[in-house]
DNA sequence: ATGAAAGCGCTAACAT
DNA sequence: ATGTTAGCGCTTTCAT
């Protein structure tokens, strides 16, 4: 059996709130008692049982993260950069994923399951607006993404708009005029889709270029696979356009793709930007031009923010925050030098 | 405050035994018993608590999955298998980064937070053979990968040699008989670039084709750009050689770019297959044929093997096993048919 | 500066 | 079929 706190007060010869003390750094303990403890912690390998910690303290020390799904990289990326800013914080990390799906996610946010820890980072997909009443849970939560808006909840996230926007404006400082969106959701307002679109409008609107509907190509997933299809279609079409704008970076690609099995010269005849700034983006042919969301930002601060609440029992923060994140442009060789 | 098993047996009028048998599904409790106790644990919204249940029952309903990092697509298409697999189960699954270093792979096997959970499913990258004593931990542990075999531990892999020579062979199949490789250490034995190579000997071996070091393109990490990088220098060099075998797929991916910046085809010139079939494989221009090494079912089995292992508390499953996964050839573009 | 003891919420052995 | 009760290992008043 595994030592005991017990065990070790036996072993030093005091008590175990002795022990306990000197676990928990409390600083009147006489400098010999506290090595005498030291050394029987070590002499039994001793390893506090963080059940009985978390049953009478009330905390566990994990939090969790509720996302999509692992195999898209942008999850995959997120996840990481979450985990890497709970470890410096001395959390750990327990992944839920819900696939986007609706019912899972109104799932996930009720599960007994979340009792094993502290708190939750919820990145929903699936859920809207209309759900929002669903946020309203008994326990610390962040929320990501852009399903939502002024919730219940801290919501950490990126300026879709605004960096759509300059995305675009990039490629009309550079001459490009007839500009391809990959990636739309029809009727969609909120979403990254929706929001992006919005920003891809602004900016036509502050150049003063034209809308045209038939540059918009929609794809219901945000795969590799549907942006190149959406492209091929485009092309099939015979719509001229010397620029493409993909609502992601796998669109991006997917998209890259298509152009130059069409023949197509990247950036020469078709300028190309994506959105994401994955570890990807960088190793494309040719690599990709797109905007860094601020991700590692937006993950830093969703654990923060989160801590923050657990440690905060007396309610003394307030309201919910809403939090974006500094976004870049990262020029790559997809589009063409000013 | 959340409600607790003596609440709900106060509202129902029986005692906290005949709750806890309801809540566990235990047989002998009147139909009408159960049913008054089901309908206190609706009204009072009652969750157990689980830090309690795992003090008592000495078992969290977790498990710990450390890999390197989830930025590398590898292991965050692994890291979804296994949390599918687990929560198939009904686990949950904590997730430590290790960044394949090697002082911190022995550090996540001794830390605390583990405690946290039932039993570990580790993926090492820096340790190696010398280290095998350290695997000799007081919790069920299911090891992945090829830095250790024969440890005191199950161990669940794929059949790296075996699967390197198929993918060899299929190349020489298709009348190819200058097979560059990508992604080799020097000196190693085993790890994955150790094994595959020397599958790679033996289909040669097998062919009556003689092994040629020049063809053998070195690299520390394997991420697209060292891919690229090597195959650069292998041209630069303008040793000749009509087929590329990426020792995984990123690797084989960024060979591919630096080939068709090159001014070579994929495949009439230069054929190429790669090894893991990620996602991504499949959207690469042209996409890429490549090993499927059973990461799905490396998954499963490394999830229900950790499983039996907690489960079994008497140790009558006895000795460390050793499984293979079965592995697969997929044929894509990047190889020209047969 | 240290000790004694209560109790967090649950499970399970033991009663009835 | 249901109730009583003793801990699981820890933190934390309250004493000394």
């Amino acid at each position: 059996m595994a030592a005991t706190l017990h065990d070790v007060a036996r072993i030093a010869g005091v008590s175990i709130k002795t022990v306990s003390n000197v676990i928990n750094d409390y600083p009147h303990v006489k400098p010999d008692t506290r090595a005498r403890v030291q050394t029987a912690i070590e002499e039994l390998g001793y390893q506090p049982n963080l059940s009985a910690r978390s049953l009478r303290s009330g905390l566990t020390g994990a939090i969790t993260l509720a996302l999509p799904e692992l195999s898209l990289s942008y999850f995959a990326e997120l996840a990481d950069a979450v985990i890497r800013a709970a470890e410096r914080a001395g959390k750990v990390v327990l992944i839920e994923q819900t696939n986007g799906d609706r019912a899972r996610e109104l799932e996930v946010l009720t599960s007994p399951r979340l009792k094993m820890t502290d708190g939750l980072i919820f990145s929903p997909l699936g859920m809207g607006m209309d759900d929002v009443a669903r946020l309203e849970v008994p326990y610390p939560l962040v929320l990501l993404g852009e399903r939502i808006f002024d919730g219940p909840a801290d919501h950490v996230t990126m300026r879709n708009v605004e960096a759509a926007r300059a995305a675009t404006e990039f490629l009309i400082e550079r001459g490009r005029k007839r500009i391809v969106v990959i990636g739309a959701h029809e009727d969609e307002v909120i979403g990254s889709a929706g929001l992006r679109l919005r920003g891809y409008m602004q900016a036509l609107d502050a150049a003063g270029l034209e809308f045209d509907p038939a540059l918009i190509g929609y794809t219901t997933l945000w795969h590799r696979s549907n942006g190149a299809t959406s492209m091929r279609a485009l092309l099939a079409m015979g719509v001229e356009f010397d620029a493409v704008f993909g609502l992601n970076d796998t669109l991006a690609l997917g998209a890259m793709r298509a152009i130059q099995e069409a023949g197509l010269r990247v950036p020469d005849d078709v300028a190309v930007i994506g959105f994401d700034d994955l570890d990807e983006a960088q190793y494309s042919l040719p690599s990709l031009t797109t905007v860094n969301p601020g991700r590692d930002e937006i993950a830093e601060t969703a654990v923060a923010t989160l801590l923050q609440r657990i440690g905060d029992r007396d309610g003394a923060i307030g309201d919910a925050r809403q939090i974006l994140a500094r976004y870049e442009i990262v020029e790559r060789e997809s589009t063409p030098p000013l």
